[in-house]
DNA sequence: AATGAATGAGCATTCATTCAT
DNA sequence: GATGAATGAATGCTCATTCAT
């Protein structure tokens, strides 16, 4: 009865697959009105009628509010940790893959899942339980870029930095991001993205100091 | 019927100053239920509760539920607003101005106000009045801010940045300081603050950029 | 917040008595209609649109279904329990008492609470927590009657009888009575309530045995 | 569609057979849960669930939930009645076939269809055809009991009694017995009916009233 | 025969807001 | 000024029932 958010190309029957895609496309848009209103502004009532279901038949895929809405975060955080991990286990120096990290962080919350992105820091709306949930998932998220941080520390590649303001404040400035960035700005997504990074690398010692003009 | 927030020491009768003391001490109890359960969790009847009176009470004093948070933030932004445009046109160099902008304002939203702060964060949870609201509020503070970078940077005391970016980069990690800071840290509540602006600076050109230990 | 169910002559400020009433008046209906309708097709609804007052308002002297509707058993439930151990802790022989006792919780069951009463053998609509408190109230009831026929065995004024056979019997048998007596028989209540006790006596070795015409 | 109960040997294909077993299986189960919850705390689903089942399955056997559980019902009764009518028309003198019948009803009400015996006395929760149906049952069911102690007096093998009254407390009693009767206590059943059926034909006249130990 | 999907009707509960006292 | 009472509107959730496959 719990769904299964990913699209895993798993070996199903016709009929879970069936399933598989419904689950996603009411996922689709639960994030969406999700994203538009908040936890508590969210309706079932309106998730139903935008699929054009009643509000009764989502009951067959989730088991309650929370568990839909739930598993809409679950979805994007799972694949952004997963992304994620493949970029810091991957080559190239501390420097490099913590610009890797920051720019494809920046890429999933803004461009792909814009929508969820902002809800991960809205703590206090959210139920207790999924609060929690939501702990967790920062948790690994942090894990893993903080072990590219302390690696770079311990090489030297990154300046002596006390890590945690430092990792904090990152957090900070890549999590608003999506509160003002939109894509059809003067630059290209790529661009700002770049520049964004750029400029937070510095409070790691990475890049040359911006001089007067 | 609307409620004057702030505690200026006007010239009113006795009635009106005792309606003054009141209304302040529901905005205490306000915020710190809101900020403790967020807007869609808070009902009135908790606020009451906590004063000891009786929630149609409470409509003596504001107009509705709305009302009585706008002016609870409203507060906050308007002290907070008064004080950084002090600093900002004091003396002192624009990094100097620039630090200490930084620096009372973590002071506001870590110490003094901890509770609300988080709650301008939080958009898409109020109704959309208040929102706008609360966007007025950012625009007025942040042109704060801005003018003191633009200042600098025109005067070559700044780094030659994209003031849009750094300065929303600045903004993200300031206001996600009330998320991960706790008063009885390590560093005492001025080394922290300090710190963290130290570490932001470097985004603007200020100060010696970290080398490896 | 919790209702005081009973017409206690407290000594209440007139608010108070007035908020008393109104909950009687509450239980009254809510009696009613469970009666009728029993637990589960009992909907507040109902019961508020007799009382002419919307389903919300219910709210106010009640937390829940539940605990309106076990309010209403509670009332009768120590009514009862108040009135049999008056009677049990009474003068006269344990057969006196005895016969007393089954008199008094007919008048009751089928007189004054007709409705109720059933409602004490339906266990299994009733939600569990609901069925746990039905069961204290049957110990005590029973405790009661126990009691006096322990006491009268004993004293040999009843018969050597397997009392525990012979309680569940009597209270099977009593309880029955409201499933089919009608007050306007062609017995007065008292004479009804008389037959039966002396028939269900006969199993305690009260009275004479009935002989052939 | 309706579904035929008994497990008669009817001459029917092999289909016909195999459905009829089916359904028997349903209503076993059926009457489990219905006997655990009562009817409105029962399902289908969960109905449906234990037997391995689709939900909707059940409605290729049953027109609706009230036909599945009248039917649950009428098995029990039809098969009740049946062998009560065999005990009161056959040999023996009238007080040892009441105390055949009587013995006999016990041990169905206990022992072979336990879960199902007490649903015969929520006359409430019930929707209102099943409840006449049931009054359809008790009505020939009691018309059997009531025949042989009428007979019994006519001949004045019972004492000279109120006969409605001493069979409504008769009734009430024998089925009062599913509630506190457990078969693992410290008599057989068969000790335990007689001990009962002896305590409530005092109320006949029949026996040697109790006397003093 | 079997079932997944879908649904309408119903229900308890919450809450901001109004009003008479 | 204070409050108890009352309420409409909204919402999450359940469940018997239908239907296409």
């Amino acid at each position: 009865m719990t769904a299964c958010p990913q699209d895993e190309p798993q070996q199903l029957g016709r009929v879970a697959r069936k399933r598989q895609r419904r689950v996603n496309e009411i996922l689709r848009v639960a994030a969406q009105v999700l994203s538009e209103r908040g936890y508590y502004n969210t309706s079932l009532e309106e998730i139903a009628d935008r699929l054009d279901l009643a509000k009764a038949s989502l009951y067959h895929y989730f088991d309650s509010k929370e568990s839909l809405l739930t598993t809409c975060l679950g979805t994007v955080a799972e694949e952004s940790i997963t992304r994620l991990t493949t970029i810091a286990s991957g080559t190239g120096s501390s420097p490099e893959r913590l610009r890797g990290l920051i720019i494809e962080q920046l890429r999933i919350i803004t461009v792909e899942y814009p929508e969820l992105a902002r809800l991960f820091l809205a703590h206090l709306e959210w139920p207790v339980t999924v609060r929690e949930r939501i702990s967790d998932w920062h948790t690994r998220h942090d894990a893993i870029i903080k072990g590219v941080i302390e690696e770079g520390v311990r090489s030297g590649e990154l300046g002596d930095i006390d890590i945690s303001v430092v990792r904090h404040n990152l957090t900070g400035a890549l999590n608003f991001v999506p509160f003002w960035f939109h894509p059809e700005g003067r630059f290209s997504d790529r661009e700002a993205f770049e520049a964004v990074a750029d400029s937070v690398l510095l409070m790691f010692g990475v890049g040359a100091p911006p001089t007067p003009a």
